[in-house]
DNA sequence: CCCCTTTGACCTGGA
DNA sequence: TTCCAGGTCAAAGGG
């Protein structure tokens, strides 16, 4: 695990919030990749990045294993979200996407390299390494059950921030986040997930394929997606809005899995970005350097978007996407993005560029989004570019959007305990997949400085389909998604999901409207799990965790009203340890 | 003609 | 100084 040795700047992230968000009290990963800000010196022809940055826009050109990166004005969401994103019955993902409810807060700005947003702003996993003993290969196991706990989880928020200065290519490490998280410095790992763009369904993808670095993983967790997906699924994960030129290929040492590197076609941009693909085709990693200093193209460019496109079909409609926020124009609108200071960042912007993200993540669209872990050059042993990508361990996710999808992401949960843990006067609540023979389980448990914070812990791997969706009667549009096949996750996973419960509290909810996708219980798994998130409405907040435990209460007891014996055993067991 | 991908060779920097 | 791996260049070819 590296402990990058970059500072931690969290600072950056004082972009206030927008009228109505769900702000985000965390640094976003932007910052990871605020190496930008430097303009190629044009025409590209020197032979080290060096050269070419240092040749413009004075000084403060970040290089790529070097020079510090300029402050910007406004944070940036790094990199994507990797994301899962759980999509509500009758919803189709690209409306999720567009949905407020993802986005939300003029502080989560776009991504440095796509320009989307939050969900991967949202949602900062970071793992504990030193939770699970790890194997031989290098990998972590995850099959046993443990949850990972967060002493103070406060302690590794700073992290988001804290990334900011991190040099390019560096987004995936630990680091040296502020005192609090120092301790933690050995066994954590920040996540930092590169954007991808999630005008499809895709949006798990980049997280489930860093997660899934090994190429055995990979198979395995895939092993049910045909091809035509994978495609797609990759397709969108490159096309995060930018225009991108190859400029390279090469097989990396210490992987089968060769790298491409990529150039925004943009003049002068400076960003870049390296995809590694398994063999399958699959995207396993993606890592942004520098950011981008323009807007996101036009829709109508022609890069591998359009390709994209064509595999995966329209894109939301115009429609769709008013219905969102009222904003016009399509998907790949301009976005201007954080780096680009002199643009001004409207809350439809943001709504727009979030749909975008999870990119994931982690996605990804991160695809990056769901980007990677990459191991910075320079850094500390234990994750390097071929033997950290196959680390799987629970992750603690902290995202700040509806806590209401704590408790539904789509799979049924019993709560089988609660406790309060030391370094957090919230109780954490116990839950596990109450489907007969999963060993999934999850623990729930608002950030201690911050209600508007949860943290969710996911432990296991479904062995099933996300159940027929609760009282919607499993149809809705994307019924076909309960289809797909369930990513890998053997160890822990999260996925950000707009909530059901927003729309109460978000007047502007583009779910609105739409009682059949608003009021489902069930959504659609886009990868494993999920988490949650927070909403801006803290005084709401007290209630609304009220009511979803009476839900939740309410809702186990029509679901199993009958436990078997060995649930009965567990829970007399487990009520004896935490309540 | 433009833009993109492919691919072998070259460059760079660290060990 | 040499070796090696990662990163980049740029010609060639395709759509």
């Amino acid at each position: 695990m590296a402990s990058p040795a970059g500072s931690f700047d969290t600072s950056a992230n004082s972009t206030p919030p927008a009228a109505f968000t769900f702000s985000s009290p965390y640094a976003s990963f932007s910052d990871l990749l605020a190496g930008g800000g430097g303009d190629d010196g044009g025409g590209g022809g020197g032979r080290s990045l060096s050269r070419d940055f240092a040749g413009t826009g004075g000084g403060g050109v970040p290089k790529f294993k070097s020079a510090p990166p300029p402050s910007l004005p406004i944070s940036r969401p790094p990199i994507s979200p990797s994301s899962c994103f759980a999509i509500p019955a009758g919803l189709s993902p690209a409306e999720l996407l567009d949905s407020p409810v993802l986005l939300s807060s003029a502080n989560i700005l776009a991504s440095p390299t796509t320009g989307t947003f939050p969900a991967q702003a949202l949602n900062l996993r970071i793992a504990s390494a030193a939770c699970r003993p790890e194997n031989k290969d290098g990998t972590r196991a995850s099959s046993d059950f443990s949850f990972q706990t967060i002493a103070n989880p406060r302690s590794f928020l700073p992290a988001l921030g804290a990334l900011k200065g991190h040099e390019p290519w560096k987004h995936h490490d630990a680091g040296n986040h502020d005192s609090g998280l120092s301790s933690m410095r050995s066994n954590i790992k920040v996540e930092a997930v590169a954007p991808v763009r999630t005008d499809s369904f895709e949006i798990p993808t980049l997280q489930a394929n860093s997660q899934a670095g090994h190429g055995s993983a990979v198979q395995t967790d895939y092993g049910h997606s045909n091809q035509a997906s994978l495609a797609l699924k990759d397709q969108r994960k490159l096309d995060d809005g930018y225009n991108w030129r190859k400029y390279g290929q090469k097989q990396v040492k210490g992987s089968e899995n060769p790298r491409s590197y990529y150039k925004c076609t943009y003049p002068n941009c400076p960003t870049k970005k390296k995809v590694e693909r398994s063999l399958d085709g699959q995207i396993t990693e993606i890592v942004y350097k520098g950011t981008h200093n323009h807007p996101k193209p036009q829709a109508n460019r022609r890069s591998s978007s359009a390709a994209a496109q064509a595999i995966q079909g329209p894109v939301p409609s115009e429609a769709s996407e008013n219905s969102f926020g009222g904003r016009s124009g399509t998907p790949l609108d301009s976005v201007p993005t954080p780096d680009d200071s002199s643009v001004s960042f409207g809350d439809d912007d943001v709504d727009m560029s979030s749909q975008r993200s999870n990119q994931g993540g982690d996605d990804y669209e991160e695809d990056e989004p769901d980007a990677k872990r990459w191991k910075a050059e320079g850094e500390s042993e234990g994750l390097s570019a071929a033997g950290n990508r196959t680390v799987r361990e629970p992750r603690v996710v902290v995202q700040t959007q509806s806590d209401i999808d704590i408790l539904d992401d789509g799979y049924r949960w019993r709560k089988y305990g609660q406790k309060v843990v030391k370094g957090n006067p919230n109780p954490r609540s116990y839950y596990k997949c109450t489907t007969m023979g999963c060993p999934v389980r999850k623990h729930v448990e608002r950030a201690s400085h911050d209600l508007r914070s949860v943290i969710t812990t996911y432990e296991g791997k479904h062995n099933h389909d996300v159940p027929a969706a609760r009282g919607s009667g499993g149809g809705g549009g994307g019924a076909h998604l309960l289809a797909r096949p369930q990513p890998e996750n053997n160890g822990m996973a999260a996925a950000i999901r707009p909530s059901v419960m927003a729309n109460h509290a978000n007047p502007n909810n583009v779910f609105r409207g739409r009682p059949g996708a608003s009021e489902s219980q069930a959504p659609f798994k886009l990868e494993m799990l999920q988490s949650t998130g927070s909403y801006g409405f803290s005084g709401y907040q007290n209630s609304m965790n009220a009511y979803m435990n009476q839900q939740q209460q309410q809702q186990q007891a029509q679901m199993f009203p009958n436990k078997t014996k060995e649930e009965q055993k567990e829970d007399s067991f487990l009520d004896s340890l935490l309540c």
